[in-house]
This record gives structure tokens, sequence and C-alpha cells, in this order.
DNA sequence: AAATGCATGTAAGACGTTACATGATTTT
DNA sequence: AAAATCATGTAACGTCTTACATGCATTT
């Protein structure tokens, strides 16, 4: 029967028209090559550095894979937004890539952009929560712990990179952007490792009161 | 060369091999296969029943569309963890689903199972702050704004769930997972409407010293 | 000498979204 | 009579991950 379904049904309603056309003369800049003119614009130059500055910072909110940049670097180059020459090092094969000015602008448009920005989370810990009914009582317990611990451990994590830097040099200037993103995840972190342990107060106090 | 590659290369260190080997009989549960498992725990009998609750309540931290759900309908039924029956409802073709003890058990396995949960977050906000030393100093402000204004909706939104769920009646009891989610997700997005607002005060502070 | 790091790439497949197509039933 | 909702599905396309393959250079 519907008995869930009915209960939950109709609570929120979608509602989005995207407000602006694709309306343009250019083709439409893909995720992966706005992280790679992101990159490349804050001076990174191969695709090999690209996915070592995206693994270290941006892989937190924003992942990519070689199987991803490596292909993209040379679409964006066929589109004239980026120019890669080879510089070997030694016999090891090397191409070293750059902004254009057609890239420059892409970039500055995507970044001045009044688009919905795309935000998606896919949480697994909040799915078995939602379904922990189906589960035992302490199987609840033990998903709330893990995420919370998991969270932690990312917020420790997140710490530690922000001890490094700061004893080192970039706190501001022109290279505030990673700075101050690296700020704000670690306040979202935080915020998350508050929500689960709120979660986990309810459900102990829950479980005292039976 | 590589400032910034050099700056922030190496801060972090991936280090997770899995801990629980396949080991099993049974074909791996996809990712979809689980969020319809559940959902037809909760009580929901059609692929459109789910995707309305998928809808109303997943979506803000698990989404799937029609052409996930009905194929893998069919993969479940076919792999014994559920089993539907054609009942049309007057000429309309309808075919309602249910568990089978298969089913349960695989829903129990993953609800217990402890491998790392899968968490992953695209946040197109986080990517243009970090990218927006490359914009001129407004323009990051805007996104700042934008994004706290964003988040700030999807929390009132929420709130007006919770309005709606509690005046209702599911809050306690046999159907407590899907009411404490809901109460998570609040307490996540205002973490992330907190540290948007403090990305703003750093922001506003530092152009006043200007 | 071995291990690690630098560097580039591809192929297969899984995963997901979007748009389209169709039609019955219920509500306005 | 029209609009909204119920209900099921597919095809095309785009995205992303994983695993594999290769080989030079540097550090231990």
């Amino acid at each position: 029967m519907d008995a869930a379904g009915a209960r939950e049904r109709d609570l929120a309603r979608a509602s989005d028209p995207s407000p602006e056309k694709p309306s343009g003369t250019t083709a439409e800049l893909s995720a992966t090559g706005r992280v790679i003119l992101g990159m490349l614009a804050l001076g990174t130059e191969t695709g090999y550095d690209i996915k070592q500055l995206v693994d270290n910072s941006t892989r937190f909110f924003w992942a990519a894979s070689y199987g991803q940049i490596y292909p993209e670097l040379r679409r964006l180059e066929r589109q004239g937004l980026v120019a890669g020459r080879s510089r070997p090092s030694g016999a090891r094969a090397r191409t070293v890539y750059h902004l254009t000015d057609a890239g420059r602008d892409a970039l500055d448009a995507w970044l001045g952009s009044t688009r919905e920005p795309v935000w998606e989370l896919r949480d697994e810990g909040m799915l078995k929560l939602f379904f922990s009914d189906a589960a035992r009582p302490e199987q609840q317990l033990t998903i709330v712990r893990t995420m919370r611990d998991r969270q932690a451990r990312k917020l420790a994590e997140l710490r530690e990179i922000e001890g490094r830097v700061t004893e080192g040099r970039v706190t501001d200037g022109p290279q505030a952007g990673p700075h101050i993103t690296l700020q704000l995840g670690i306040a979202m972190t935080e915020g998350l490792v508050r929500a689960w342990e709120a979660a986990e107060r309810r459900l102990t106090s829950e479980n005292e009161r039976e």
C-alpha cells in the first residue's frame, strides 16, 4: 500500500527553469573544462600537475580523473581556449599548457555567470539513515557514529592542511581563493560533524527513554 | 612554473583500500538498487511511487531518475530481490513490487555493511571561489552571496517540509528514519549557511581594511 | 638496484540525465 | 473541456571511474 508514500508525498515542489539561455557563439564549457581553465589560471602547466592539484585541494568538493583531464585538454585546445606546446624534460614527453585570451574570457564568463550553480550531494550515510527503520536499532546508531567519525576525520585532515598552509606563505593577497575555500571547507565540515552529533544525541536519548 | 602547484601539492594523501571483499555469492547491489530496496521497505509499490518519494525526500542527498529506476527494478527482479505483479488500475497498466526475502536480506546486509560509505560533493560555488582570484573582487563577493542565498533557500524549504511533517503524524516510532534524516539535513544545511556567512564576513572585512 | 615520482594516455564499461513517447484517470 | 496526475518506458547522449599500458627521472 502507500502509507509512507502518501505521508511523505508532495512535501516539496521543484521550481527551477534556468534563467540564462546558451545564447552564444561559443560551445558550452564542460564542468571539467572549467576546472582545467581555473587550474591553468592558477599556474599549473601539465595534465599531471592539474591532477595533482585537484587531488590535493578541489577533490573535497570537485573531483576529476586523468580520463577526463587529458581528453578535455585536447578538446579545449581545439576550441582555442588553451594552447599547449611540447616541453620535454630530458627524454620524457611533456606538454605545457597555458590559457589563451579566449580561454581567459571563458573563465571570466563562467566566474561571472549568474546561472544557478551545480550543487549535488551523494551521501550514503544519510541514505542508510533514511532507510534505517528496516534495520535493528543498534545499527541505526552505528550508521550515525560511522558518519560522525568519518566527517571528523575529514575535518582533521582539512585542519592539518590548514596548518601546513598557514605556517607557509599563502594566506592572503592574490592567492586568497584557495585559502578562503579551505576555510569554508573547514566550516562546512564542522557543520556536518555537529549535525551527525546532534542526530546521535537524538537517537541515544530516545533509547534511554525506552 | 609551479608556484601554485608546488605550494598546494602533497598537502593531503589519500588512504583507503576497502576492508571488505565482494566475498559473496550475490552480485553486488548497485546504488540505485539500494534506493529501490529501501523504498520498497518503506511501503512504496510502483516505479512511479518510488520516483515521487525520491523527489520529495532523498533527492537532497541522493537523486534518481526514471531512466535508472525502471531498468533497475527489472534487474532486481531478475536477481530475485524484488517481485512484481501486474495490478492495473482500470485500463492503466501498473506493476506493484515488493521485497522478497532475499531482497530484505540484501537490504539488511547493506545497512549493516561497514564499507566506507560514499560521500561525494559537487559544489560549483566552492569551485568558483577557489578560482576567484582570476575574477574581479566584487565577483568574489557575488559568488559567496549567491551561494549563501542558495543554501538559505534550501534551508527554508527543508524547514517548511519539517513543519508539514510535524503538524502531521510521523515524528517517531517505526517511521523515525525519514524524520531524523530530515533533522540531519536541516542541521547540515544550517552549517552550510553559516560557513558561507563566515566566508562573506572574511571577505567584507578584508575589503574594508583596504 | 629498487622504489617512488613524473608524465601521458586509452578502452571498456558503469552510471546518469534529458528528452521523447504514450495513454489512462482524476480533478478543476 | 482542459489540466494535472498516474503510470511506464526507451534512446541518445554525456560523464566518470577503473584498470591498464608505457617509460623516463630521481631519490633512497
